[in-house]
DNA sequence: TTTATTTTTGCATTTTACGCATAAATATTG
DNA sequence: CAATATTTATGCGTAAAATGCAAAAATAAA
């Protein structure tokens, strides 16, 4: 018999001072219940009640472990209803890790409406692109553009954010708008480093359904996606993009979207968080407050 | 597995952050320990610990529930720290009901003693020699002079104490001394009166080895000993009593004993307690006070 | 890239718990 | 005072649970 089980029938029979009545309640036999008692007895190596065959009273000892145990088992409840209650009521603080783009041009901006509405949360977010360890980091979520290799972690797909290419129109105005990829290798073409690999980005089409890899030349490399933004609209070059970049620059003409016939399939965008048994409020939530947002991007045509 | 050893598990867990070192430090396997860990979230519904398959760490619910179960725990091992104290160094009221007049002429005046050697100790003592229900009376031990019916109580029978027939000097410088239990029928008996039953005591002797029971005659009958023996030193007849109540004034000369020859088989003395196992450190420290009281009261030659 | 450590899971075995029937003992009731 | 009913305790057979081992999966370290 689980000890605890065991104490909590003491704390009954002590009450009842009747096994059998503590029996009924518990909708178990009368001889388990004195059995546990016993044991528990047994444990301690004290007496607890003091027996005859047809009523029990408790010892001092008795008496002094009820008023212990009492008090003890009035904690576990509380401790265990504060878990409960955590689990449903998003509090403690929600740690991020946002991929850089997406996070500080979309989620950042939103996340003060998700603390107002849970205003017992707290926020912790760091925006990077690296592969980070959920575990070591004691991070509860991470945001990620772009496909992911396969983990122990529990993903969701959020959305899809399809590649833009895109320059400044005055850009356009001086080497002509390309009609086709393969036009691009007559323009300077901006391309994105990878800051952690050094590699270089290749630009991706799609040509009859066909997915292709395409090398462009350029003399401006960057390692920076929001610089990368910057150099386009400054009318460096031509740059292939994710939406949701170039999106604000497009709206307001500082940018032209262009070879949108051979937009390539888009990059999912995910969110990471560890195991899915007992998913905490607060990771719940944010998950939620994600899907919310992607609705939103998809609204303005930022995402699909 | 039961769920206190689970809490006990998981807070050596999130100590060490590794399931595998609680293992071996509790000499089980590393698969006990994780599957305990598993049914205790299953039971609070909440994730404790974050895993991979190298390293965990606390979520921060964990972390809550640690703080909460760390401090249950040591409260638990406390309370069972005091009962094992308690057994061992007795404290708490001890609940005596003594024979009336063993317990005033010779328990009692010791029993100071018994609280210098425990200052812990109380003492609830009540002079009776009716049959008191010790379970439901609360009453930690009974001493009892004369033969017991059999009973659920421990019974500790701990010296004999033999019956004196006497009277005073001055009644026998009157009256003659009687040489034969059959004389005691030409003498003024005073008889003791049970104060229960309000049957009168038959006074008993030897003769040849062989018990009688002797009705005696008299004009004075008493349902209390010591009455009963300031009766005698008065003059007022012969009683034949308890050797330990007339001892002391014997002693002084203010009774001389008779008819020692036919003295009968002694009544014995008896503590009764409560069931044998786990013994109360209270209770025992009694016991062993009533063995010495014992000892020098056949010092003294008032028992055997 | 290889090695070693750590968590997890399936499986066979041992241990433990549970309820029933029964015994023992004692309040309660007529 | 006797009969009845209630309550605690125990033996026993069955059912459930825990345990350790081996192996798998995954990852940190070398």
């Amino acid at each position: 018999m689980d000890k605890l089980n065991s104490i909590s029938l003491f704390i009954k029979a002590a009450q009842y001072l009747s096994f059998s009545e503590v029996a009924r309640q518990r909708g178990m036999s009368p001889s388990s219940v004195s059995r546990a008692i016993s044991q528990l007895e047994e444990s301690l190596g004290t007496r607890l009640f003091n027996r005859t065959t047809r009523k029990i009273t408790l010892t001092e000892e008795g008496l002094a472990f009820y008023k212990h145990c009492d008090r003890i088992l009035t904690e576990l409840e509380e401790a265990e209803l504060q878990l409960s209650r955590s689990r449903s009521h998003p509090s403690g603080t929600l740690r991020l890790d946002l991929n850089m783009s997406l996070g500080r041009l979309h989620i950042v901006p939103a996340l003060p409406q998700l603390l107002k509405s849970y205003p017992d949360l707290k926020l912790d977010v760091s925006l990077s692109d690296r592969t980070v360890n959920l575990v070591e980091s004691g991070i509860d979520a991470v945001v990620r553009v772009g496909s992911i290799p396969d983990s122990r972690l529990m993903m969701r797909r959020l959305a899809t954010v399809r590649f833009v290419v895109c320059a400044a129109p005055e850009y356009f105005d001086l080497y002509g708008i390309p009609k086709t990829p393969q036009d691009l290798l007559q323009h300077n073409c901006i391309n994105f480093v990878y800051p952690q690999t050094r590699r270089v980005f290749e630009w991706i089409f799609k040509i009859d359904k066909q997915t292709f890899h395409f090398p462009v030349a350029g003399n401006f490399n960057l390692d920076n996606a929001e610089a990368h933004l910057e150099a386009a609209i400054a009318g460096v070059g031509i740059i292939q993009e994710l939406k949701f970049i170039v999106a604000p620059a497009i709206a307001q003409g500082k940018l032209v979207p262009i070879l949108e016939a051979y937009a390539p399939e888009g990059e999912p965008i995910t969110v990471l968080y560890p195991q899915k048994r007992y998913l905490s409020a607060k990771v719940r939530v944010f998950l939620d407050f994600m899907q919310e947002l992607m609705v939103k991007l998809k609204d303005n045509d930022i995402v699909e």
